[in-house]
DNA sequence: ACAATATGTTACTATTCAGTAACATATATA
DNA sequence: TATATATGTTACTGAATAGTAACATATTGT
């Protein structure tokens, strides 16, 4: 109990392990498919076996589970941020919006977009979504800030955040860091997209 | 051979329940998912056992190759249609998202938006991303007519196309006909978001 | 009526895989 | 050093379920 520093750096350790399953299964969701990956699979990557990840798991869902967890920190994180900043409700949506790319493209992340909601377990899926409304429900905050403060054009922020959160979502599971598009050109365009549409000039 | 008028029948009969089949496995594919809705569960809907559909599907995998194949052929019609009208890029590509909007509500091609590219026979996984890569293509290209015709703003015809599709996919997994929002009031507020982003005036 | 074909059933096989029990070893703390 | 706890293993069980074989009936064209 005194020596804190070693328990620390068995948390730590632990930490650590918990987040290479993580990083390893949601790489393999990704790639195979929630149900196509085994525990054994996971297991296997970290050189373990399977009755070892229920060290650091419930279950096979929970791994759906603590990915989210640290989605929602983050996303929340980026949300935290963005309401302190000075700006317009433009200037904000701006902030998230390129925030937000930066996000989703982490491994861990990308999982969780991709099997949010889709817990097997009720009362996980039910808080899934939940927590999903909340963080959409900040977005349309902001949107309704912009709204007010005239730097958004007068829309349903209802169907805006869904359109935006759908085409920031896609992302995740197309953008490849070593692929032809670059994560500045991306989120240059997905602004303009944003903020102008499509018209010409 | 000569009744061809009976044999019609039959093979009509035959194409209904192939898509009642198609039909009732693509709502519980979307409600429960793949892996979770057994064919028996399926066959249960239609009143027949699990070896009657083996009639009709090849396997539980060909189900969603056939939902990929009625997608894609309405689609592409849509597309077809879209390049003999008359009009500029910009004006083709609203033409666009109103008919994808209409056509992506179908559970059908819902089913198949939410499955393609993750058939596990890895040909008929190339063939359904080869399919969606086609019809991408199709959509860049009508994005570079508007370009060039200055309907269009300059933009990355690339990643629009991406990002357009990621939203009006989007839309086929939390839209109900039934539920807050109109139909018609989704069209619009897409396409104001389409044409002229968010920005206010 | 009578073949041929389409449509359907019951009963089974074979495989995959999440989760667990029982046992073994390493590490930290007192 | 002794003890507790953390970390790991091997070997198993139990359930789900895709797909098939063998058999039964209905429908259609001749």
């Amino acid at each position: 109990m005194q020596a804190v520093g070693k328990n620390k750096t068995r948390e730590e350790k632990r930490k650590e392990k918990l987040d290479i399953i993580l990083r390893n299964a949601s790489r393999a969701f990704m790639e195979k498919g929630y149900h196509k990956t085994s525990l054994d699979d996971i297991a296997q990557m970290q050189n373990v076996t399977k009755p070892t990840l229920y060290y650091y798991i419930k279950n096979k869902e929970d791994i759906l589970v603590k990915c989210e967890e640290e989605a929602c920190l983050r996303i929340n994180g980026l949300l935290d941020e963005i309401i302190l900043i000075n700006g317009n409700g433009f200037q904000k949506l701006n902030q998230f919006v390129q925030g937000y790319i930066s996000i989703v493209t982490d491994d861990i992340i990308r999982c969780h977009v991709r099997h949010r909601g889709q817990m097997e377990e009720e009362s996980l899926k039910l808080k899934s979504i939940q927590n999903h409304k909340d963080i959409e429900a900040r977005v349309r905050e902001i949107i309704r800030i912009g709204i007010e403060d005239g730097s958004i054009r007068e829309c349903n922020a209802t169907i805006l955040a869904i359109l935006l959160f759908d085409s920031l979502n896609g992302i995740s599971s197309w953008y490849k860091s070593d692929g032809q598009v670059k994560s500045d050109e991306l989120t240059e365009e997905v602004l303009a997209l944003v903020t102008h549409g499509v018209i010409g000039d």
